[in-house]
DNA sequence: TTCAGGATGTACT
DNA sequence: GTACATCCTGAAC
């Protein structure tokens, strides 16, 4: 599979919100096993003009500092308490943009990310699991057992254990306004989310 | 199938 | 002290 090298990331960050569906994210765990996913929902957040952006106006603070490195670092952060999400970091370095992955679905060793997820094999998910299985930021990350301690890591070098990969170019792509940004203003009604189904 | 409420802790005011 | 780029459960329909 081809890697997606740096020049992937160093551009707009909506267009690669976009380019990312589909691609093949890869994240190898400790003891060797590849966990794999297509990505199939993104969001992007562009720091100097978004107002649901962590590092809105170039607002720097020990937890968006990562934002602010060179295109194609990983940005995780902890919401809500229990939760983690991944972004990747896009435009040039000190532009403080980032792409958040929103959704997956397993292409290689669906089986662990089950046990991740709910702790059991992937043929014992019911219906409803399989429904709900990496459809969430938080769920992404808790299937691929990412937490802040890969947070700045660098997806363009595979040694770091995260990377992205080439995949299929998704057939209709849906565009619309993000989630859970309510207090965002008019950045409410950016449409910065894309998706795509099957 | 949809919805309300709670979990839980860090970042920042 | 308040808000938060979320998710799960259980109840009602």
């Amino acid at each position: 599979m081809e890697l997606l090298t740096r020049d992937f990331y160093d551009r707009d960050t909506v267009t690669v919100a976009r380019d990312l569906l589909g691609k093949t994210l890869v994240r190898v765990m400790p003891d060797g096993v590849r966990l794999e996913c297509a990505i199939t929902e993104t969001e992007a957040y562009v720091g100097p003009i978004d107002k649901a952006c962590h590092a809105y106006g170039y607002k720097r603070t020990p937890r968006t500092s990562t934002m602010f490195e060179r295109p194609g670092t990983a940005y995780i952060y902890l919401i809500y308490g229990m939760y983690c999400c991944l972004n990747l970091v896009t435009e040039r370095e000190g532009e403080p943009c980032a792409v958040l992955i929103r959704g997956g679905t397993p292409t290689a060793n669906g089986t662990i990310i089950a046990k991740n997820r709910f702790g059991c094999n992937e043929e014992e998910m019911t219906a409803y699991q399989r429904k709900n299985f990496l459809n969430g930021p938080g769920k992404l990350c808790r299937g691929l057992r990412l937490t802040r301690e890969q947070n700045g890591l660098d997806v363009t070098d595979p040694k770091s254990g995260l990377y992205l990969c080439q995949g299929p170019e998704p057939k209709k792509i849906r565009v619309g306004k993000r989630i859970g940004i309510d207090y965002a203003q008019e950045a409410v009604e950016f449409p910065w989310r894309f998706w795509y189904e099957g």
